[in-house]
DNA sequence: CATTAAGTTCAATTTGTTTTGAACTTAATA
DNA sequence: TATTAAGTTCAAAACAAATTGAACTTAATG
């Protein structure tokens, strides 16, 4: 593997760190992104990685189970490989901005709990509705993207 | 502090790490938000959180600096204390929402890394659009609050 | 049915993050 | 100017998360 790949997969662990998810979650999707083969195997991957089989073992788990990757296996062969799934852009993004409404409910049940009204109050009102409105504006968005996707794709590129 | 606040007090504190912020930020937002006193002190926070000077005098800076509390001084009193900032929800929202564009990046990036056209090319270039229209549909999200937030709340409440 | 390849599991270790606490700074008061 | 209250700093301790590696399971092959 060469160096620009191998930064390109670290660059991959940091953006899933972002996303709340491991490191080494965010290496193995980076690395089946870009490895230019149809399926990989477990073991080339720990090679490509560095790492223990254990950990290989645990993160191609996880990612299969969150729907990134899948696991592709041969007649006459005892490997797994795997392949990153064509995983649906829109429920992506829904899965990940679900805590709207979460957030809105805990502004909201601040409000409740104050003993008095003040500007405090208010903000927390206003707070509460406006993270349930943008959990609302964005599964809308996402429906606008299912619906224009081949426009959308045919301006931007 | 009664049990009911200081247990909304850790769902704030977990609803902060979810944002990618330490959860005794959280806590000390959240104490704020909730607290019925115009202004707290340093050493308020320190007692219904049970934590440490250095603790409090590092968290307190850090929301500072994020802007989502400020400084109160009193003449004749040498203690600080602290309010939470009435923050501009857009921008707050904003904020957060700017690694989209850095996501949209790094996918593309990837594209341009493979040595051969497939299907996962196809599903980076389309996923670098998704997240680049993604960064701006949530501009004009926010642009659509700041022009109607008025009835948005009325309609809401 | 014994052997072996391929993964899994999990206790122990490594690595990283948070919190403490004691020494230090700063500035207000006596 | 000495004292003291209020915070800050940062090295060490506590805690938490990720990683390893060796023993284990499973199932395919000789």
């Amino acid at each position: 593997m060469n160096k620009k790949k191998l930064t390109y997969i670290e660059e991959c662990g940091l953006m899933f760190e972002q996303l709340g998810l491991a490191r080494m979650v965010g290496r193995v999707f980076g690395y089946l992104l870009i490895c230019d083969e149809d399926a990989v195997s477990f073991d080339q991957i720990r090679e490509v990685l560095s790492a223990s089989k254990g950990s290989i073992s645990s993160t191609t788990k996880q990612l299969v189970q969150i729907g990134f990757i899948e696991t592709v296996s041969l007649p006459g062969d005892r490997k797994t490989y795997f392949k990153v799934t064509d995983i649906e852009l829109g429920k992506m993004l829904s899965q990940r901005m679900n805590f709207f409404e979460k957030f809105a409910e805990v502004l909201s049940k601040g409000r409740n709990l104050k003993n008095r009204e003040d500007e405090v109050s208010d903000w927390l009102r206003d707070a509460a509705v406006f993270y349930s409105w943008v959990g609302e504006e964005i599964e809308q968005m996402i429906q606008k993207w299912h619906h224009e996707k081949e426009n959308i794709i045919k301006q931007k590129e």
